[in-house]
Parts: C-alpha cells; structure tokens; sequence
DNA sequence: ACCTAAATTTAGGCTTGCCTAAAAATGGGT
DNA sequence: ACCCATTTTTAGGCAAGCCTAAATTTAGGT
C-alpha cells in the first residue's frame, strides 16, 4: 500500500495544488516527468484506490482526500527532515541534500522519523526554510512573501530558497543568501529587470533576474536593525 | 546498472560462498525466498551482463567476479554502517536495526556511507560483531570460533551474533550476551544437549540449546581474567 | 453554437522481476 | 552403466509502471 510512484505522485499534486486545489493532468505530467496518459491512468488507479488517495473528477484535475493529503505530508516530512540531518548531523552541504532526500524519503520507516526528529530537536524548518509537517499534518506557520514583491528601499530577511537546482544553490551560498539572512533592496530595474540588493553586511550589491528572484521569499524583519 | 533484485542476488551469493565457492541454485533460491528457476534466470542475467557480475557454469554454481565482489561488499558495508549508525546515533535497540538496514542500504549513496563512517570513526565491527568490509573491499579480521566448540571449563568473549532472527537478539540481549561481553562455559551436556554457561558477572547459570548456541561465535580472552 | 485546448480513451508495446508446471538435460555417486 | 537429485529449459502468466500514436470527448471561452 503506497508505491514510490504513488507517493511522488500524492507529493506532486500537493506541492502543485495545495491543500484546496485541484491539480491539473499537464501540471502532473510535467511535475512527474511522465506523459499525460500515464497520468491520467495513475489519477484513475488512486481514485480507485480503497480508500480513496484522491477525488478524482475527469476533466478537472485532482485533489487530495484526507488520507491523500496526510500520506503526501507524510513523505514530504521525510524529505525535509533528512534534508535537515542531512545538512546538520552529517555535514551535507546545502544543495546536495535534496537529492539525497528524494532517494531516502521512501526508505525511511516511521521509527527512523521519529529517531531523526527527536535528535534534531523536533525542527520546524528544513535547510531552505520549508516548513517541515508536524506528525499531525499540520504545518509550521510563518508569514512570508515574494522577493519580487518587496518595497525598494526596505530591509527584509530571506524566509525561504527554492531547493530544485542545485547550482541555483549553489550561486546563492557563494553570495551568502541563506534563510535568516538581512538583505536590503536598492532599486528594481524597469521592464522586469533585475533587483539591486546588498546582502547581509555585504557591501556589494548584487543584481538578481526575475528567475533567482522568483525563487526567495522573505520576511519583514522583526526589530530594527542595528 | 544494479537493481535491488541484483544487489540482494550478489548479496547472498557472497554470504553463501564467500569469497572463492560457488553458490548453488538450491541455496539462493532458499536464500532470496523466489524460486529455482527464477534463480536460473538471474544467474544468466547476472553473468550476461558486461561487465559480468558472476562467473556462472550452468549445473555448477555461480562465482562472484571481481567485480560482483565489489558490488557484494559494498552492499555489506552500508548495511553494517548503517546498522551501527541506528544503533550508536538514532538510538535503535539491537534487534530493530536488522530489518531497516535491509531497506536503507540499497537506497544510501556513496556520500552519505562516507559522511556515517566518518561520525562513527571508521569502526570496523557492526553491533553484533559482524565486520564492516572497507571502502578497498578487505575485511577486518578477527580471529574466532563457534561456541558449539568452547571447551568446556574455560572463559571467552562473545565475538558475534547472528542477526537474522530480531527474536533471538531479545533473547540474547535480556540475558547479556552481546560482542565482547566474557563467558565461561561449565559443561556440554551429551547428545547435543545444551551448553551450560554463565554470562558477565552474572551468577546464573543458562542453558544455550544448539540453535542459540550456533548463531554465537567467541574468542578467546586477551589477557587472564580479574 | 462553435472552436480549441486539455484531457481521456483505446490499443498496442516495453522492461523488470517474479510465478507456475512440466519436460529435458546433466552430473555425481554407487 | 544407471539412477536420482539438481538444474535448466520451455512455455505461459501476472503486476507495476511507464511509453507511443491516434481517436475521441469535454469544458470553457467567444
């Protein structure tokens, strides 16, 4: 009960729709890497699925049941809790961890989940500052927003990163973009060009394009800076 | 290029013949739980493929090659690290450590074999005093025997244990007997009859019945016991 | 009402990894 | 030389997960 391919397929309906959304077959086949026929197929074998994985209307994408959402939590605090040990306990670096992750979140059984949490200190945060699912399903809450669109002139910190490329990662280590991290924006380029920002106590400024500032959320800063 | 089904397959035929026998249909199909003619059909698989995994006389058994030995003890190895890593970081009791290893040790990466056997220290024997094979593919040695042939009247260390029955390591773990805990044998009782022994410091006398007793090996004691 | 893009169905195929049952080959022991 | 147990072959099957290409349906916008 509950295949890899399930599991990456309950996982990518969540990260696509949320929780009230539906996912749509182009989103998945794309997501998954698999062709809309095959998705198709696999969204009527987990509706058919007793109990249901998902409600599942022809022509309408897919949204996840109860038990759906709390197995795609489920995987999805496996992979943001190895990240976490994997960064913290065994000395991976930041954009390495995600692919490990995506191998081990299927392996793990609920023991060894419990083990890792317990060791961490039952973490809310993974390294890129996802919010890591409590066993209940419920998720760490913290108001955030898009880089994109921060006030010019204002100082934020850098809330979250997203963890799919790894040189992306990479790049933003190398500048010193970490989640905690200060950062102040100068200007925004007209016509979608890029912001100017300074991070941390980093007198340089750095120019990010639409596609690496698409990719940070930040959160206003809680006191005034020094 | 090794599927879990090839792992587990060069797995067995390592554990069955060691390093220079031949493993037989009949013993991998016991082994592995499929099948002799499924057996057949991965031998063939197995010496067909290029490089060749086994060297594979039909009626006559299969070989590792170099090769398989490699994949053989590299799949030991995570499976010893691993088992150490759960019982020494994770806190996992002797016998639960068997069956989650089985499932990580195919999913774990060189990376992260390294980074476990860095935090543990390079240890060279499981919880059960199984050796851990080295990254060049050696074996620590250490000189042992099986219980069954402890002279009776004499003192030895528990060296290793079987730990392929969870049960049995409750059993051996709520009487004390684990790697490196002193014994001394009092009699052998006639007719495969039970070995009588007392274990640490402990008093009481236990009586090892043949099957107990042949999944324990020991060695002799370093120096003159207190 | 009609058009179109998305989704679905149909029909066929592939690989991996296992199964069965029965028949044939083989080799080691006496 | 012969028997028997082991092994192998043959022939067929099953399930999961994917693929393709072409045909069809559907929903939604105009």
């Amino acid at each position: 009960m509950g295949s890899e391919a399930i599991d990456n397929c309950l996982k990518a309906i969540f990260q696509l729709a949320g929780d009230n959304d539906r996912a749509t077959t182009a989103g998945l086949a794309e997501q998954l890497a698999i062709s809309p026929a095959s998705v198709t197929g696999m969204l009527k074998k987990l509706s058919d699925a007793d109990p249901p994985w998902i409600e599942y209307q022809k022509h309408h994408g897919a949204r996840l049941t109860d038990r759906g959402r709390a197995r795609a939590l489920e995987i999805i605090r496996h992979h943001r809790l190895i990240e976490l040990f994997l960064h913290r306990v065994l000395d991976y670096s930041w954009d390495e961890v995600h692919v490990e992750a995506e191998k081990l979140e299927h392996a793990i059984s609920e023991t060894f989940e419990d083990r890792i949490a317990h060791v961490l200190g039952d973490p809310e945060f993974d390294p890129h500052g996802h919010p890591i699912p409590r066993r209940d399903g419920t998720l760490p809450d913290r108001a955030d927003s898009d880089l994109i669109d921060m006030e010019p002139g204002t100082d934020a910190e850098v809330s979250r990163v997203s963890d799919h490329d790894p040189t992306m990662l990479q790049h933003l280590s190398s500048i010193g973009v970490r989640p905690g991290v200060r950062i102040h924006l100068l200007e925004r380029r007209p016509f979608d060009g890029p912001l100017m920002l300074r991070v941390g106590d980093d007198q340089a400024v750095h120019a990010f394009g639409t596609r690496l500032a698409g990719s940070i959320r930040i959160r206003d800063i809680r006191s005034a800076a020094a």
